[in-house]
RNA sequence: UACCCCGUGGUGUAAUGGUAGCACAAGUGGUUUUGGUCCACUCGGUCCAGGUUCGAAUCCUGGCGGGGUAGCCA
């Protein structure tokens, strides 16, 4: 009744489960505590990319407006100067358009408030809830007191309103160095809550700041800030994480002391993903120690990076819907993510021929100059998506993984004297096999193919058991592929023992890159994110490394393999 | 050790005092010109102990377990 069903990303039938927060927000709406307007944010700071973690509370954020007809704001938290820099707000406004959310003409920034919230400070110390500490950072850690033991107020707790006043003036005006002096909120040295220990408010930082330049040489703390941008902005629902939960009483308090517009803070639980971390310090770690290549490389749980592996918008809004909303703190198998991806992908992708490891064949009774263009269909769950041609010749390249010469047991592929088909091709049967002499690789197949069975099917019926790819060894294109896999070893590398580094756990295998491999000609001119799916071998787009000589294609992600699976038990079997 | 939060199959979630359900993963089979997709089936769960109640995953009490909190970060 509330929740509008063309944004409901959730189609399926039946009654569908209210998550804690919409239910609060239902709550809200029905007993007029808002008027019924609903209104969130999304509020990043600008010290780094933002990856699926920021999608999943963006998804919140900018889903729960629109499915009760209300409005989120984006707005940029930059009270640090110290650590924020424009080219975090550029990339953090792409990747939200990216997914497909839009904030129009709402787009604030807390700096935009500076001025305001120094009034509201004043406000506070007026009414003898804030005032100027002179206690060095070292002396007000010592005072706050411990987790069981309560604090000592400062010395300056009581100082008269009107030195305050001036202090806090002389402050802003640049008149002390960094760290010599902080405005606190007075509030109690013994809550059990440490939040709640007079915090710091403002704290001065004669540093640059990326919107209001050399203004400000004080600037607020996130604690304070945020409550009050809220306010000035009428969120009704402040939707956060959990590591802010013990900050909600602080919260209330700003709003409660000043008496504005009261937003109603609401904390759930971050994502956590398996074989991947989360954390922006940890991920700019491998940033800058060059485990990856940058920000955006495509193993990275980035937006951009996963938008550069070939990850699609709908995949990742359809995941963060399937995996709810809740307080409980957990960790996500990374086979949900990828089987969004799969079931998005696999009903948009058009399929295409590419040959990894090529081995080469010759039909030998295949004419000499002879090339047919056979039919193949660009996508079997849309059938709208039409055909193309694909060009057939006497000598063509298949996977080497596509032959055997002593073929295990349930093997259904190529081997000696053994006939399959070519996918929309011909039956072809193995007539003979070239070795090098010295070490015995396999250099190339000799085949023989039924002129009968054009386009895949045999007129008399015959059944084979497997279809390989191939493509034509003249007409195929010469390309790179990386093949991606996760980027840790292990399921938890942030939670590794505490003599062990999380990057000790990263996969050596999570980036193969192959050079020489082939692919259709129909490829050669797809453009730099263009997705395909490489039939029987997974999906891949276009890196923007591409250039016209060589197509660079980035796996996405593997097709579901049960040939792996059988392989794997039967060697665990025979061993 | 103080305060706050959280404990439902392997994982993520639903059930809002009344039949513990869904998805992923795993497994088995079927269909198939992708060992893909699709379809069917199987496996497997309420942290523990008391209490309230005709009836408890749900409410109460006490344990146990996990997470968060002592930045002039957010």
């Amino acid at each position: 009744m509330f929740v509008k069903e063309a944004d409901r990303p959730d189609t399926s039938p039946g009654p569908h489960p209210v998550d804690f927060v919409r239910a609060a927000v239902i709550e809200d709406i029905q007993s007029g505590r808002f008027e019924g307007r609903v209104h969130t944010r999304f509020p990043p700071e600008p010290n780094g990319y933002l990856h699926i973690g920021h999608a999943k509370a963006i998804c919140i954020d900018f889903g729960i407006a629109a499915e009760f007809n209300g409005l989120c704001n984006l707005r940029f938290d930059d009270t640090n100067p110290t650590k924020e820099d424009v080219e975090y707000v550029e990339s953090i406004r792409e990747d939200i358009h990216w997914l497909g959310f839009d904030w129009e003409d709402r787009l604030f920034y807390a700096s935009d408030y500076f001025e305001q919230l120094y009034q509201f400070a004043v406000q506070l110390i007026k009414a003898g809830k804030a005032y100027v500490c002179d206690l060095s950072p070292e002396e007000i850690r010592r005072g706050r007191g411990s987790l069981t033991a309560p604090g000592v107020p400062s010395p300056y707790r009581n100082r008269p309103v009107e030195e305050n006043l001036d202090l806090f003036r002389r402050m802003r005006d640049g008149e002390f160095p960094e760290a010599s002096r902080v405005l606190r909120a007075k509030i109690d040295m013994a809550s059990p809550n440490l939040n709640l220990r007079d915090p710091v408010i403002y704290r001065i930082l004669h540093a640059s700041h990326h919107r209001t330049g050399d203004r400000w040489c004080i600037y607020p703390t996130y604690d304070y800030a945020h409550p009050l941008s809220d306010s000035i902005e009428g969120i009704t629902h402040s939707i956060c994480t959990l590591e802010f939960e013990n900050h909600r009483p602080l919260y209330d308090w700003f709003l409660e002391q000043l008496g504005v517009f009261h937003s109603r803070q609401i904390e759930f639980a971050r994502l956590n993903l398996t074989y991947t971390v989360m954390s922006k310090r940890k991920l700019l770690e491998l940033v800058q120690a060059g485990f990856v290549s940058g920000w955006d490389d495509p193993r990275m749980p980035t937006l951009c990076g996963l938008r550069r592996r070939g990850y699609t918008p709908e995949a990742i809004k359809n995941f963060c819907s399937i995996i709810g909303v809740t307080k409980t703190n957990s960790l996500t198998d990374i086979a949900l993510l990828e089987h969004c991806l799969r079931e998005n992908l696999n009903k948009t992708s058009p399929r295409a021929m590419a040959v990894l490891r090529p081995l080469r064949v010759v039909i030998d009774n295949y004419p000499e100059e002879q090339v047919e263009q056979l039919e193949a269909v660009n996508n079997p769950e849309d059938p709208g998506m039409g055909t193309r041609p694909v060009p057939f010749s006497r000598v063509l390249y298949i996977e080497r993984d596509d032959f055997r010469e002593d073929p295990p047991r349930k093997y259904r592929r190529l081997a000696p004297g053994r006939e399959v088909r070519l996918r929309y091709g011909y039956f072809i049967t193995c007539t003979d096999v070239v070795k090098d002499p010295d070490t015995g690789d396999v250099l190339e197949l000799h085949c023989t193919y039924d002129p009968a069975t054009r386009g895949g099917a045999a007129p008399d019926g015959r059944k084979v058991k497997g279809t390989i790819h191939w493509v034509s060894a003249a007409h195929a294109v010469e390309c790179e592929v990386r093949l991606y896999d996760r980027l840790f070893a292990v399921e938890g590398p942030s939670d590794v023992p505490a003599d062990r580094d999380f990057k000790d756990f990263l996969n050596p295998e999570s980036l193969v890159v192959l050079t020489g491999c082939r692919c259709e000609p129909s490829l050669a001119t797809a453009a730099p994110g263009a997705r395909f799916q490489f039939e029987r071998i997974g999906y891949f787009c276009v890196d923007p490394d591409s250039t016209p000589d060589v197509p660079v294609f980035n796996r996405t992600v593997p097709l579901r393999d049960s040939w792996a699976k059988i392989e794997k038990k039967l060697a665990t079997a025979s061993r």
